[in-house]
DNA sequence: GTTACTCGGTTAAAAAAGCAACTTGGTCAT
DNA sequence: ATGACCAAGTTGCTTTTTTAACCGAGTAAC
C-alpha cells in the first residue's frame, strides 16, 4: 500500500517538514518581515542554499500548504466517473472537504490554522503571491473543464465561488464561532452557491 | 570557550550518538551476537556503509567509549604541572575520576552502566578488542613516560593497576553494593595501590 | 551621493550520505 | 564437499548538504 519509501526520501520528506515547521512558528510568532531565511535556517539546523532547495522562495514556506493542492479542482473534474457533470464533482469535493474541516475551506477553528490564515491574509506578499497560485490553478482548471473563452470563464467562477465561501466561513471562525457550529451554514452556503452556478 | 561548532560537525556528532546509542540499546537488549550492523542501520536510520564510515568495527560500536578515552594517561602525565611527579598526577587523576563516579574507574551503580560492563567483559570478541586498545594505551604512557623499558615496565604497571582497581569496584557494585557506599573502600585501594607503586 | 548594511537568492566546490552490488568467511543442510 | 545462506565490511556511483563567496536591490548614515 505504502511506497516502500527508501532512506532518503524519508529523511528528506522530514527535512521539509521540520524547515516548513520552524519557519511557519517563526512566522506566527514575529510576523513575516520580522524573520530572515537565515533565522529560519538556524531555526531548522539547515544551510541557507538547502532552504532554497526545498523551497523556491521565502513566501513558499508558507505557502506549500496551498501549493501541494496545486491543481486539485482540475484533477477532480479529470477523475471523476462517467456520466457526472464536472459541477457536481467539484461540489461534492468542497462538500466533502467542509465535512472533514480541511482548512482549504475555511472551516477549521484550530487556534493555529486560523493564526496561519490571519498571517497569509495580513501579510501583502503572501497575500500576492497566493493569488498567482490561484490563477495556475484556474489555469489547470479550464484545461480540464476543454477549451476556449466558455471553459476559461467556468474555471474561473468556480473558483471565485470557492473563495468567496471560504472567506466567509473564515470570517464567522474569526468572530469567535466554533467550526461545528457554523458546519451547517457551511454546507447551505455552498449549495447554494454551487446550485447557482449551473 | 566552546569551539564555534559548524552545522556539518553538530550533525556529524550527533548521528555518531544516535548510531552508539541505537547500538548499545539493542545489544543490551538482545546480546551482541544476536543483532547484526544492519539492525543497528535500520535502527539509526542510516545506511550501512555510513554506519561503517563512523565505525571502523562492530566492536567499536561498543568500545567507542573507552576509545573515546584513549591516550588519556598520556595526556595526563604530560600535562602535569611542573614540579609534579607522573605517578601523583596519574593518581590525582584517578581519584578526582573515583569522585565524579566516573565509569572508567568501575565505580558506578546506574543500572545501565553495570549493564554495559557486563555486556563488554562476558562478551569474548569485545573483551579481546578491549585489550588492544588498552595496549595502545600502554604505549602512549609508556612515550609519555620516557624512553627505554623502564618506562615501558612502569606505563604497564600503572594500567594494570587501574584495571585491577576498576574491576574490583565493579565487583563490589555487581554484588549489590551502591557506588556511594563503596566510595570509601575505593579510594583506600587507590591510595594503597599508588603508593605501593612508587 | 557615497558608503556600508541587510536581506533574498544563487553558485561552485567539497564533504557526506545513500544505494546496490560485491567480497570474504563462517554455518548448516544435504 | 557442495551449495545455499547469512553477516561483516568494502567499493563505485549518485544524490544531498554544507560552506563560503557572491549578486542585486533596498535603506539608513553622514
Amino acid at each position: 500500500m505504502s511506497e516502500p519509501t527508501g532512506l532518503r526520501a524519508r529523511k528528506k520528506e522530514r527535512t521539509r517538514d521540520a524547515i516548513a515547521d520552524a519557519a511557519v512558528s517563526l512566522f506566527l510568532e514575529h510576523g513575516f518581515d520580522r524573520v530572515s531565511v537565515n533565522d529560519i535556517a538556524v531555526a531548522a539546523e539547515i544551510s541557507k542554499p538547502t532552504l532554497f532547495r526545498y523551497f523556491p522562495t521565502k513566501e513558499d514556506l508558507v505557502l506549500h500548504r496551498f501549493a501541494d493542492h496545486q491543481g486539485e479542482a482540475a484533477r477532480v473534474v479529470r477523475d471523476r466517473g462517467s456520466g457526472i457533470k464536472p459541477l457536481t464533482a467539484l461540489h461534492w469535493h468542497f462538500r466533502a472537504a467542509l465535512d472533514r474541516y480541511d482548512p482549504v475551506t475555511g472551516l477549521n477553528d484550530h487556534p493555529e490554522v486560523v493564526a496561519f490564515h490571519r498571517l497569509v491574509f495580513t501579510t501583502p506578499s503572501l497575500a500576492g503571491r497566493l493569488t498567482r497560485y490561484q490563477l495556475e490553478d484556474e489555469e489547470a482548471l479550464a484545461d480540464a473543464l476543454g477549451e476556449g473563452i466558455q471553459a476559461r470563464l467556468r474555471a474561473a467562477q468556480v473558483l471565485a465561488v470557492q473563495r468567496v465561501l471560504a472567506r466567509t466561513n473564515w470570517q464567522k471562525i474569526a468572530d469567535g464561532r466554533t467550526a461545528s457550529d457554523v458546519h451547517p451554514e457551511a454546507v447551505a452556503d455552498a449549495d447554494q452557491a454551487f446550485n447557482q452556478l449551473r
